[in-house]
DNA sequence: TTGTAGGCGTTATCAG
DNA sequence: CTGATAACGCCTACAA
């Protein structure tokens, strides 16, 4: 019977270090270290010598020690403002499928739209030496972003295609995004329409609101935008803007929702109210959710694509793109899906 | 002008550590550390002191290193099935809660349900140090999770009330929720019923399965369900099982599906078709999602509650709740949430 | 090719 | 109450 793994981890009340499987395999510390990070500088029998250690013991490296030593961290830091937001979720995958492939895990954090928890978390991931911290800010200027930048703290900005100062962004253009979604609406003949948009505090909102109005200003004098903002993008308060909407019923004959949950409300509200959507009124969204293509009718949206926005951010924060590391701000396209929500308006 | 941050941070070319901030407030390095974890033993006079210049130079302590020193880690490992789904998401939020209330962030692996990912990830957050790690198992028993907790890492299994072994679990008791839904369905007068129902593989449908064909089984000689398999549970494959559905309809009046996605789209699926739901078909789903009750009709769900999931897993993990570590494993009550997608079978 | 030695930033021990 | 010192596990010069 050898000393097997049993026997080490039983012997030693420690745990098991590269000193260890050192020992065990009759060579030093440093080329334990060799062999786990410089393979090709260790002789073939060594290595497999060390090799067959490391398994039969498994073990398994420290990373706090390896951090420590090298100056820096392994693992990416990510602060979203809603993660039980499929949007944010699929954010979150795309940013994780590139760190993986560097060896680095995601740590996460969910602000909650709280810039105190912005603040906290932070700190807290910096304090764990994040490699990067991928941000979808509360504030695009607040004094915690700034005290993390002044450190040296490596930040990318998400959802925010702001050309504002140097900072390094990845983003949707969500002026054009609304916008295609109003130019889809006027080509149906759609003049008097309504925009139920969220809290403009968020930039997205912000951008949305620009782009969509905007294209109507551009339509004519005929063309006219009711806004109804609610505090929450959700389906509750798409339903309870049904309220507001149908007060500019039936002069309004569409509706554009800020995103896929508001509309999903509406919808509710809407058919409630015995009104029929497309033959009364038309229906656009915005985020083309999992939902959205499943509902009767199937929902005409914006399609923006959140796994794309993580990976891009990833790969610039970790350096995997040098060729968009100086072109800040990436900004990607949103795409028209149309499908059975928007009908020709009724002459 | 006295020796301000940016001096000190020209000045060196070093990250700011204790040292530093020891050298500018006069003590030493010991009284540092002393100051940000034992305040007590230090005094007032010097507490204001140190604590003042580590405002000033806007310190941030460094985890790797006082994570090796501790000999332990300060983040919880998480590893989900898919994190763009709500139901991880809320879980996730939940587990941030309370592990953010102890100074540590949650690191989040997506398996997506590959076992190999899995495997990957476990080490990834071993190699971390993490204190524990909360796991929704592609296999309840795969040799990576031997070799985890042989390495002394500990485990939470999430969503998997199984009794198994000694694994701590938290989870939700999806037997009896699925059964909750099928003594809805008798008591409304449905003898004959679908079930849609995702892989088997997974144990959450093999629970809800269980469930429902007990109660089914129990209810009497003409109580019948037809179980539709399908390979994941999405709004698409809920479109797909329509066909299957048409088959046994109008012999079935209700259908009852794993999870809302599914109900999502076999709702899509019969309005396609012509079928109205609850007049002709009544439906039932399981998750309570957030677009359940917005929908038209309304789903009747079971409500589960994943962020309470995630609380009481990290609860657990971290030692808050000393009650409940021996006592795995945690089983949390499902709920049924009765709205409008279920009328009395027509006689 | 392999071994020796020093230090990364923090905390705990112990002496003053 | 405060300060000097050693150690955590690993990596990287440098020496052999």
């Amino acid at each position: 019977m050898e000393p097997s793994q049993s026997m080490f981890a039983a012997a030693s009340g420690k745990r098991l270090n590269s000193r260890a499987i050192a020992a065990a395999a009759g060579v030093s510390q440093a080329t334990v270290s060799n062999v786990l990070n410089h393979p090709d500088v260790v002789s073939p029998a060594t290595y497999e010598k060390v090799m067959a250690v490391m398994e039969s013991l498994d073990f398994v490296p420290n990373r706090s020690a390896r951090d420590l030593r090298a100056g820096g961290g392994s693992a990416l830091g990510l602060i979203v403002l809603d993660i039980s937001n499929p949007f944010w979720g699929e954010l979150v995958r795309g940013a994780e499928e590139v760190a993986a492939a560097k060896g680095q895990p995601v740590i996460v954090c969910s602000s909650e739209q709280s810039a105190q928890k912005e603040e906290q978390f932070l700190r807290l991931l910096e304090s764990h030496q994040v490699s990067a911290v991928l941000i979808a800010p509360v504030a695009p200027d607040s004094p915690a972003l700034r005290g993390a930048r002044r450190r040296g703290t490596r930040l990318v900005f998400l959802d925010h295609a702001d050309t504002a100062e140097d900072v390094i962004s990845v983003g949707v253009d969500d002026v054009k995004g609304a916008r295609m979604a109003a130019e889809h609406l006027l080509s149906e003949g759609h003049r008097q329409v309504a925009f139920v948009n969220g809290p403009r505090s968020i930039s997205a909102c912000r951008d949305r609101a620009r782009g969509f109005l905007g294209a109507y200003t551009g339509a004519g004098p005929d063309a006219r935008v009711t806004e109804i903002s609610v505090p929450a993008m959700t389906g509750r308060e798409g339903m309870a803007a049904v309220e507001a909407l149908l007060e500019v019923t039936p002069a309004v004959s569409a509706v554009f929702c800020a995103n896929d949950m508001l509309a999903l409300g509406v919808l509710r509200g809407l058919s409630r109210r015995g009104v029929k959507v497309p033959e009364q009124v038309s229906l656009v969204g915005y985020d083309d959710s999992e939902f959205a293509e499943v509902l009767s009718p199937a929902l005409t949206t914006v399609r923006i694509d959140p796994f794309e926005i993580g990976r891009r951010a990833a790969r610039v924060a970790l350096d995997l793109s040098p060729e968009e590391a100086g072109a800040s701000p990436v900004v990607l396209e949103p795409h028209l899906i149309v499908r059975e929500s928007v009908l020709p308006r009724q002459a």
